[in-house]
DNA sequence: GTCTATAATACGATAGAC
DNA sequence: GTCTATCGTATTATAGAC
């Protein structure tokens, strides 16, 4: 019983309010007092959690990674049509952002950023790009994918990915639509396909 | 005589350093204090040229987009051959990006940030995305683009022009290799191919 | 673990002489 | 236009009681 409904922590409630504000205000727009008051805690409270506030804003970022990482690998497919299963990806991909907008604008303003260490954003990017990588290399075998350089594909993926997201979230109606969701994913299988 | 090598005024001193130190250190990362030291100047007369440190982003900003703006248009070409003037921009544009490094990283960290007012950041962009409108309009009238919604087409351009120079700053070599240059045409061209 | 109170400092912006 | 000096405030982080 103790399980089903997970109290909020006091520091999951700072992980979550300090989400929100990040993303509103930005990080340095955001006190560590206004974080605490928001999320109902002292302020030492919040320092007895993290180190410091860098520290606070790393664990965010990989919490929030490790979870659309979880997301998208527990929804994954693999039958023998390639093209439906990379479809399914693209598919799950975005409505992940669009189930989740608050850490999907949170990744779109930081993962650029110079606010969050180089190794730390890399860390937290190579799950995403190892499975694009993976998908593009099965399909450069079956002839199905043009043979240009992996990262380059990987990063292009990648950009149309955050561009797509980026369109759907500011006109959810549009998602609606099946022809704007259909075009999306024939604008990026195209732009790969052999 | 006096205008060919223009000085280096005391405002522009600023504006650079501020460039230097808001891509390496972040907006709030960087205090105005030290933007005047290393500019050489006095605090007193940064802000007397920016009304305040925000009014000194934004004008910032708005001066890198205008900058890129002007090398496009004033290297724009207008044959019968659509998919070459198409490549000759694509080109132009990232030459651009390899030539400014530090302008292409204020951009790519500041233009889908919380610190500059959105309506500055969709002025800014408008020029840009019209560009890019006009050809993907003439390419579905001449059938050789593909007739996906304007709007999500011009989204997923600009996602991969922002990867691919994100790629080739990251990998400068391959930017001189040929077969990466006309890859990352192909796959943009493919992307919106009829 | 959580709180209150506060230390120590860094910041944006201004005043006023030159 | 440019400078020096400084004001008032907000910030991160700590100390110590409970």
């Amino acid at each position: 019983m103790s399980k089903l409904m997970p109290k909020a922590t006091k520091k999951q409630s700072i992980l979550d309010t300090a989400l929100v504000l990040f993303v509103k205000q930005g990080f340095y727009g955001t006190s560590t007092a206004q974080i605490a008051k928001q999320a109902g805690v002292a302020t030492g409270t919040l320092f007895h959690h993290f180190q410091s506030k860098d520290e606070l804003m790393n664990q965010l970022f990989l919490s929030i990674k490790q979870d659309f990482a979880k997301s998208i690998f527990n929804n994954q497919q693999n039958s023998d049509d390639l093209k439906q299963d990379a479809k399914h990806l693209w598919y799950t991909s975005i409505q992940w952002a669009i189930d989740n907008p608050l850490k999907q604008a949170f990744f779109q303003q930081y993962s650029l950023s110079a606010v969050i260490p180089m190794e730390i954003k890399q860390h937290a990017m190579n799950s995403t790009l190892q499975l694009i990588g993976d998908l593009i290399r099965k399909g450069q075998e079956a002839k199905l994918l043009a043979k240009h350089p992996l990262t380059l594909m990987q990063e292009s993926c990648h950009g149309q990915y955050l561009a797509s997201t980026r369109y759907f979230l500011d006109n959810p109606e549009k998602w609606q639509d099946i022809n704007y969701r259909q075009s999306s994913f024939e604008i990026l299988w195209q732009s790969i396909a052999a």
